[in-house]
DNA sequence: TGAAAATATGAACAGACATTCATATAATAA
DNA sequence: TTATTATATGAATGTCTGTTCATATTTTCA
């Protein structure tokens, strides 16, 4: 890890300011939803035990967070964008799910830091 | 990952939002180097393999990414009031290392996403 | 065709943040 | 003490970004 080039800094940069947002965050989360796993049914390849992942489509995702569908629908851009969310459209609707394990390792990581941080202090 | 509360968000927010500044991941970056490992000289306990935990003074880390000692001391404060460093003094030099080893998985998981997505395509 | 449902987008505003410059504080040595 | 080294801090600035409101686009169905 010692020379690591800019433009991969620059990623790792775009990638992290991405998902450290409360609104992006909770859609993740929602898309991250481990009871509601369809994966089978789906055919979804890379699905793993306990985080598995599902797809939500906007208006679903808008009342689940308590946000307006202007707002999610403005941050699930910045998630395509950047790569973070896939889509699949059907009639009217917009599906998205996670893209990758990847992003489901780095929300895992992130919730247990925090969960560690607040079983030992404050 | 059903429930998560809005505190707890609010926390992995504020994880991921400090992590994700090219300033703030140079330095951690630097303070993740696998090459100059000293953790059995300093009796760390909970080194890893490749991704050994090692010390920096500001000044070194200023010169080593290539950042005023100004910009350097700022963005370390934030680190260092988010938790992701600790700090060792020593007569005048303040040393910094990452805080534990969820920080670093952290920049693994970033750093993993990148490079596979690099090579892939683009 | 027109209406309805679902989603996307553009403009605008307020608040936050990274960086620089100058200066202050703390610790050591002479 | 004074000088020097290392680090921290305050103010100022320009830029970026999250949210809201209104409206546009797309698809389906009657």
């Amino acid at each position: 890890m010692k020379d690591v080039k800019t433009n991969t800094i620059k990623k790792m940069e775009s990638l992290l300011e991405t998902a450290s947002d409360v609104t992006r965050l909770k859609i993740m989360l929602a898309l991250l939803d481990d009871s509601l796993c369809h994966c089978e049914a789906r055919g979804c390849s890379d699905c793993e035990k306990l985080h598995c992942m599902i797809e939500k489509c906007v208006n679903d995702l808008a009342s689940e967070i308590g946000a307006s569908q202007s707002l999610v629908s403005h941050q699930l851009k910045v998630l395509k964008d950047a790569d973070l969310v896939r889509t699949r459209k059907e009639g009217t609707k917009v599906y998205y799910s996670l893209k990758d394990k990847h992003i489901r390792l780095l929300l895992g990581v992130a919730y247990e830091h925090v969960m560690e941080e607040e079983a030992s202090n404050d």
